[in-house]
RNA sequence: GCCUCGGUAGCUCAGCUCGGCCGGAGCGGCGCCCUCGUAAGGCGCAGGCCGUGGGUUCAAAUCCCACCCGGGGCUCCA
């Protein structure tokens, strides 16, 4: 038997008249039917053999769907066309009725056997509303509920352990391997990325990262913009730009230069349709005086047609070049989720050109130290690992270059290898965050591209005075800044809430000074805020006319690191009381010593002075 | 793009089943009392034509239709 569901909106039929003699009799007029499952179906040959495993084998077919598309009214609609070996009249005929009786407990209608129909149908677009299946007697085997096209990008998986030894994995048996089952942060964090790589999968249900980043006051949906677009706080702009700081720092020694392209681009130019062309549906476009132009998805499409136009000459290799800037990707609506997945991010990307692979590979390891700092101080010392993809072959050929490498990462690292090369890259490495839930956040990849050079015409003027092709490293030190920071909010909770923080060199604030009478302790309070500051430390004042109790409260939720209450015994002695955030816990101290902890603590990071009025009074509330 | 849940005060939400006696609470803000000692002190005040537009009705936050916007899921992406 064969079958055709459909989910509908509605359905309309009305018999005309008789096909064959030995139509059933009906008399009823046009039958409309809304919100159903409309069943078109033909017996086929061979069907009565066992009509009643047919008939059992359709009906469950028929409940399943009806399950997933959540409503319980069928339409049962006999159509021999579905099939080119239809079964006899009678069995046929039969078989209309059987599944009648056998939905019978559902809201079933039956359209007339033997008529030639007219109808009108309006089937829904979501994908399970169009499906079809095929059930034979005697095959117990159900089909798929999806028949998915299994193109297998992969064929081959391969663990490197922290010391670089090998183990082969299989795509259907990963959990099995000893090295994912180790009782250690790395393995426990890898065996989540391979998970999430070829395993069942990420973890669902809202992020965590979204109520804290609103109850933070740093990022927020906009609702004036396309979603997938966010404004930022004072905050959440200092969050930021100390990260870009940092990463700026990164850049400088690295010896990279920093360039600015354009956002907007026209689709005409040839290169920027070849370099925009994998994005496809997802660019925004538009036409603007019969021109079509697209924002920028990426940073190649400036980079590139940048770099084409330098004058390169064999002594300026390897040539560094850099760009922060904000891409555009139009993602599907339902796949928008918080800040990990956006429609607008900042991302910061180096590209170095170089003579050839070899020189390409020195340059590969020096990017991969420079993520390896970058993740190790801004993202997390323990929680994340290395993945590698990239062909079989370049594997096998560069197998012990690949070891050193993740060797010098000090991490484990899961390798993904396809039999031919599907990107620009021959071999990449991925430096992948894990969070507390499982899933993972790729913050940086550095990637050996041997291909653009030539497509894009970007060369160099060798000592042979000739054009010669340059091998190109794409670094990606942040995919997105949004998901950076989406792992530091979910890596702060890791252990609930109460005592979360932020790098004390990211807090917003690091210290905040609450005098226990506003009027009788302030002056000590903005001498002591006057100190701090000059040590370069955030440090602001709760003067607002509330409860020491209340506005303790208020600094633990807004996670300050540091609370001082001065009061009278403060004026008298120089002592400080300070409540440690981490630990929960008020010590005493005097002034120099907590300018000399926090200092300590924040020594070699980028300082940028708060972002908001000193006084909590004279700062308004951003959110709630 | 599809499915699904939602849109009520600055924020989080209750009220809608069954139309009227419904426009509420907590937080936040403001003011007053208190001059406070380590995660919520007390009292008071101001904030909303209940997403938008239609419809039904003597009467709509509540019922119906359309649209807009957001969350989640699917698909997609990787």
């Amino acid at each position: 038997m064969k079958l055709l569901l459909l989910h509908s909106d509605y359905l309309e039929v009305e018999a005309r008249e008789k096909a064959v003699d030995s139509a059933e009799d009906y008399d009823e007029g046009k039958k409309r039917v809304e919100e159903c499952l409309v069943v078109f179906n033909a017996l086929e040959e061979g069907d009565e053999k066992d009509l009643d495993y047919v008939i059992e084998k359709a009906d469950e077919e028929i409940r399943d769907i009806l399950d997933q598309v959540n409503t319980d009214k069928v339409v049962i609609y006999p159509w021999v066309h579905l099939t080119s070996k239809p079964g006899n009249l009678d069995d046929a005929m039969r078989s209309q009725k059987l599944l009648e009786e056998k939905l019978s407990d559902l809201e079933v209608t039956r359209t007339p056997f033997g008529w030639y129909k007219e109808f009108e149908i309006h089937v829904k677009g979501h994908p399970l509303s169009e499906l079809s299946r095929e059930i034979r007697p005697g095959e117990d085997d159900k089909k798929p509920a999806k028949e998915r096209e299994g193109e297998e990008e992969f064929s081959r998986f391969i663990i490197l352990d922290e010391e670089g030894n090998e183990y082969e994995v299989d795509k259907h048996k990963w959990k099995e391997s000893d090295i994912l089952n180790e009782d250690t942060r790395n393995s426990e964090n890898l065996k989540n990325l391979v998970r999430c790589e070829i395993g069942e999968g990420e973890e669902k249900g809202k992020p965590p990262h979204i109520e804290i980043m609103r109850d933070l006051e740093l990022v927020d949906y906009c609702d004036v913009s396309d979603a997938g677009h966010f404004k930022w706080h004072p905050k959440g702009v200092l969050l930021k730009e100390l990260i870009l700081d940092y990463q700026d720092e990164l850049v400088k020694e690295y010896g990279a230069f920093k360039i600015e392209n354009p956002l907007l681009y026209r689709l005409n130019d040839e290169r920027i349709n070849q370099l925009i062309g994998e994005f496809q549906e997802k660019i925004y476009n538009w036409e603007e005086d019969g021109e079509k132009l697209a924002m920028r998805p990426a940073s190649d499409p400036g980079q590139f047609p940048y770099a084409q136009n330098l004058s390169i000459s064999y002594k300026h290799l390897p040539l560094k070049q850099y760009e922060e800037t904000s891409c555009f990707r139009k993602e599907q609506r339902g796949e928008l989720s918080g800040l990990r997945r956006v429609r607008n991010f900042t991302m910061t990307d180096t590209h170095t050109f170089t003579a050839n692979e070899e020189r390409a590979k020195k340059e590969f390891q020096e990017l991969c130290d420079i993520c390896k700092d970058l993740m190790n101080s801004i993202i997390s010392k323990g929680d994340w690992v290395l993945e590698w993809e990239g062909t079989v072959d370049y594997w096998k050929e560069n197998k012990d270059w690949i070891k050193k490498v993740t060797r010098k990462m000090g991490k484990p690292a899961f390798i993904q290898l396809s039999e031919e090369r599907s990107h620009y890259y021959s071999m990449k490495a991925d430096f992948e965050a894990i969070h507390p839930s499982g899933i993972e956040t790729q913050v940086s990849t550095v990637q050996m591209d041997l291909v653009n050079g030539e497509r894009f015409d970007i060369t160099y003027t060798g000592e042979d005075n000739r054009e010669h092709p340059c091998t190109i490293l794409h670094c990606s030190t942040f995919g997105s800044i949004e998901r950076t920071l989406t792992f530091l909010l979910e890596d702060a909770v890791r252990n609930g809430k109460m005592n979360a923080t932020l790098p004390l060199w990211l807090s917003p604030i690091q210290v905040r000074i609450i005098p226990v009478s506003p009027e009788k302790h302030m002056k000590y309070s903005e001498e002591l805020a006057e100190k701090l500051e000059e040590e370069r430390i955030r440090v602001d004042i709760d003067d607002r006319n509330e409860s020491v109790g209340r506005r303790i409260r208020r600094s633990e939720s807004e996670w300050v690191p540091y609370t001082l209450v001065v009061g009278d015994d403060e004026l008298e002695d120089d002592t400080l009381s300070v409540r440690r955030r981490e630990t929960g816990k008020e010590v005493d101290m005097e002034a120099e010593e907590l300018t000399e902890e926090v200092k300590e603590k924040i020594k070699d990071y980028p300082f940028r002075p708060l972002p908001l009025p000193q006084k909590l009074s004279e700062r308004p509330k951003f959110i709630g």
